[in-house]
DNA sequence: TTTGACAACTTAACAGTGTTAAGTATATTT
DNA sequence: AAATATACTTAACACTGTTAAGTTGTCAAA
């Protein structure tokens, strides 16, 4: 069935052409630009053909977002060799504010934007497998701290939630413009830094009880 | 000029109807529904008179994003009461999350959406006095902790961002589902509270030097 | 009193958005 | 050769924010 394998390849490669389209115009005018029509005309289609394609336009936002995922994995990947897990987990808190500053409209897509996941809520399997692996590894190295008496023991996932909160909060508040009136633009990134670093500081503290 | 008076209490009344009515929809149907012309429908003027005592959109959000702040503090009047200023943070980040929680179209005005930030940067004065006023209040809260010796000394700044960086990071992942599918929907809040305690605690622990 | 100006408001339109129903070719199968 | 299935398009619906131009009605000066 060559002639089948042919014309399921031909449909895999405009699925791909609109997902690289929409990519284009993500990159390059954000995600607000990111319309059918403008897809539509970069694969020279009609605007209806997009919808064969993909359910909707939440649903080529949510693969974008998926994108984002590995975009920041890349940023984190070689915080997985340090041992102690505390100084890990610094390094993970900086590389997530270097991310989400470097790239605002992945960041937008992956965390704020209510688009990719009321995409996931149309799927079968509708867990957030990205977020949940994001997730898991801030986890194990919370626990990892408290396993080798790092940090105070405590409920992990109260902990984790805290301190994504707090990496996501100071990210956010930056790229949704709510830090620009209240902190000079040059001393806004070292702040946020300086932040986090008060935080582990703190967390430090906690656990040298010997 | 009792004439001249009249005319401009009925201006005055018109810019309030319009405020009124956008507040309406915005209550009722969240602020996705908030358009001109619904707007224009409900005071039964044209749409485009809207434009003759508001700028354009963004305006009209402002003031709602003000209405916002308003309501906050009415969540968070009796925290100044407390004299322990670390027993007050606490309680000043717990209004804050149940605010956030209870109001989340308010709450997505006030720090998550731009278009209140985008009018802002067309006035004249442009400062965003809310956020300065609620991010004052932090900051002094947190200096009297030092002053008190109750936690370690540090950048009041830094440290009343990632502070402030938590809490809305926590109501912003959850209004925008982030935690949908990462944390059962009844753990969610005391989760959160949990995750705010445990800061305080740690917080806490690092001041008490004696 | 008539004229002119100004204020308040409306009509109509521009340029865009996501999305769908219905129609048209082309190619494959019966 | 006829029927069917595939891939795609046209045209439209129902919205959105916003603006240029036109229409009233009121008021002050000629």
């Amino acid at each position: 069935m060559g002639i089948a394998e042919r014309k399921e390849k031909q449909k895999q490669d405009l699925r791909k052409a609109i997902l690289d389209a929409s990519m284009k115009l993500f990159v390059e005018q954000g995600y607000e630009n990111v319309s059918i029509r403008k897809i539509a005309d970069l694969i020279e289609y009609s605007p209806t053909t997009v919808y064969l394609y993909f359910k909707d336009k939440n649903e080529i936002l949510f693969n974008l977002h998926e994108i984002g995922f590995q975009k920041m994995a890349e940023y984190t990947a070689d915080v997985f060799t340090i041992k102690n897990p505390l100084v890990r987990l610094h390094k993970m808190g900086e590389y997530y504010l270097k991310f989400g500053l470097e790239n605002p409209e992945f960041y937008d897509l992956m965390f704020i934007l209510q688009a990719p996941m009321e995409a996931l809520q149309t799927f079968d399997n509708c867990e957030w497998k990205s977020g949940d692996q994001a997730l898991g590894k801030l986890k194990e190295t919370i626990q990892e701290c408290m396993d080798k008496n790092l940090v105070e023991k405590g409920d992990v996932g109260a902990i984790a939630m805290a301190i994504w909160g707090m990496v996501h909060g100071m990210v956010s508040l930056a790229i949704r413009n709510r830090f620009d009136k209240l902190v000079q633009r040059e001393q806004m990134v070292p702040m946020m830094n300086k932040g986090l670093t008060w935080l582990l500081n703190v967390l430090d503290a906690s656990g040298n009880k010997t």
